[in-house]
DNA sequence: AATGAATGAGGCTTCATTCAT
DNA sequence: TATGAATGAAGCCTCATTCAT
């Protein structure tokens, strides 16, 4: 039952979507994306060059959004370093909780055979390096006032995805062994845009 | 022809051990890991039962030793809670650099389709509750001598497993986009040992 | 290069057939039977789930039309005990000539480690229960008339399946022993039709 | 736990034996053999030349008796033919019996693909063709008599081994589909040797 | 655009058999 | 004799991908 309006290229788009970073399916088959979608196999070899360019577009879809946003967010000269970092939070976590799998892609993909990368390293990469750039000086002056503990940008970075980041990959265990169902976790997901920055910054 | 002094057993489980976790090739089939071990693929399972068991014994060993101290660690009523965290957060980089990928084979098997997960459950599982129950007293006084932000104890593990585990799960990736070569994340990953506590602690 | 007029599955079914129950080779594998339908191993995975699906189907796709024959001559009301199973004799020795290995399958099957047993059940369970019940009364008959040494139902069943089937199970055997060539082997299951009958009932 | 005055040898033939004929696993592997006799599977072949080897020659203990008191049976010129051939079902049963899957294998293995029939055929083949010469005449007087109906001696050998061989090999079957029990199996079958002369003679 | 059929590479597993000790 | 380890040939099955229509 194909949805009427939407082209057949954006429904596999959807679907794969949905499979792949919300409900976690990451080893789906072409077989079973092209049957979610009610479309035939091999559209997904006509409308992409196979299973990995479908995984690829979708993956930079579920990713420009964001990326665009932190970039946008990191080059503004007026917005403040802490400012800079609350949205960011903001932003990470709002991100995670759409699409719950998509770092868990990411940290499967980074470690895949053939893997070229080439497609995470883009959002990642250059976003860091921008982010390194951007947060050097406010940085330094938050050490300075005794603010945030004495160490590098990268360290702040490293620590601030790993706040962010973290609970997201772990969902399904932390549903698991501690019992959170989803109203838990969500509750748990919101809590911690303000907690991460009360981690960050000590003054807070 | 035999490998000479080295019981058989042993050196697929160590061949498997390096291939998954330490160089992180978690696909690799039964066909690799017999060649790079030098046996018969068979032996896998004359000793194993399939590949299955295989990971699984191997990954348990992998978890075994530090499981085993975090349990001890956790259940002393003679160390500080601020030193139990100091403690299993060292003890958690260590793991994290022998076995750098053994992390994110959780994370992967975590969302595998027929994961029975019950070999994650135990030491991770068992392992966050009595964590919580053991540091529920601790954390609410550091709370009350404002070194700890106000939060739950699930929140405060949540913040240490993800400081610690984080760089674990992205070293490729940070490897590739900060350009951090092995001695540089030898280095990032020791001095986050004391940063993670002053993190954590206000008051350090 | 697909077959040009013939649907694949059909093919596939009809040599399944041919070899399994014609021929005789109940133990040829998927490779064989692909590779004597002129198909790519993998279209058996395609339009069946696996090997033992292929074998049931085969299978109960031999057995329907005689199962569906025989249950209609044994609840018909209008033909006479005798003539039910005179029908019966010469329906089974017809089936035991077109399919000489359908029987040994059975009872290679029967014994088989994973057998499920539920493919032969219906055709051969019910049928029995049908078939006992259908000749109750005519059996009593006659045996009180002499024609038949005094025997439970079942036992005349065995009767009348033993000497039908026997021969088509040792057909190889005989052929061999007795140095009957196929010639002679038809003759004698053709033979067969009315010395059963003879045997069965004093009076003919 | 060997037995203790038991010769490996001889253990290995008795669990073979009792697998593969008395409870049928046709399919049983070394393996499995090994483990239930006991003792280690490469014994199997310093005994034996293989799997194979073992299958023969237990094959033909298991006929071994019973054959030669057969021969003996047909060769004797005291012994009436009526009363041969009701000392030779009474044998027949009572071997089905003992070894209620010998015949299922038989007619397994009559049909394999490498099956050699070498070791089919002597206990098979020279003794249906003892068993020819021998009723011959003894089969003629009674169809002249009018106590047997007229047919050959094949059609008549094949009868009483019909009559004989079903049951057994569709012990399973009649278990599942009559609901017949052990005892009742047995009893039905202890009935069939004096039923079964009754069948094939007409004035009994 | 769309479909069903077809392909072939690659993976897992079983098992009879052989070998070194 | 006896043992545990080792071997290699099959066998089954899955899946991404291609093809003809």
């Amino acid at each position: 039952m194909p949805v009427v309006d939407a082209h057949t290229e954006e429904l596999i788009k959807e679907t794969a979507m949905r499979i792949f970073f919300v409900e976690g399916r990451l080893h789906a088959t072409t077989q079973v994306i092209a049957k979610e979608a009610g479309v035939n196999r091999g559209l997904i070899y006509y409308y992409f060059k196979g299973r990995d360019e479908l995984f690829e577009v979708v993956f930079k879809e579920a990713v420009a959004v964001s990326r665009k946003r932190i970039r946008e967010l990191f080059n503004s000269k007026e917005i403040s370093f802490r400012e800079k970092i609350r949205e960011f939070v903001e932003l990470s976590i709002e991100q995670h909780l759409k699409y719950p799998y998509r770092e868990m892609f990411m940290v499967t993909e980074i470690n895949r055979d053939g893997s070229n990368m080439s497609m995470l390293t883009d959002p990642g990469g250059e976003l860091r390096n921008e982010m390194l750039h951007s947060i050097s000086e406010g940085l330094k002056e938050e050490i300075k006032n005794g603010h945030v503990p004495k160490m590098s940008a990268e360290q702040f970075i490293i620590n601030t995805l790993s706040l962010c980041a973290y609970p997201a990959l772990y969902k399904p265990m932390l549903q698991q062994t501690i019992k959170m169902d989803e109203l838990a976790y969500l509750k748990m997901m919101q809590e911690r845009k303000q907690l991460i920055m009360k981690v960050l910054f000590k003054d807070i």
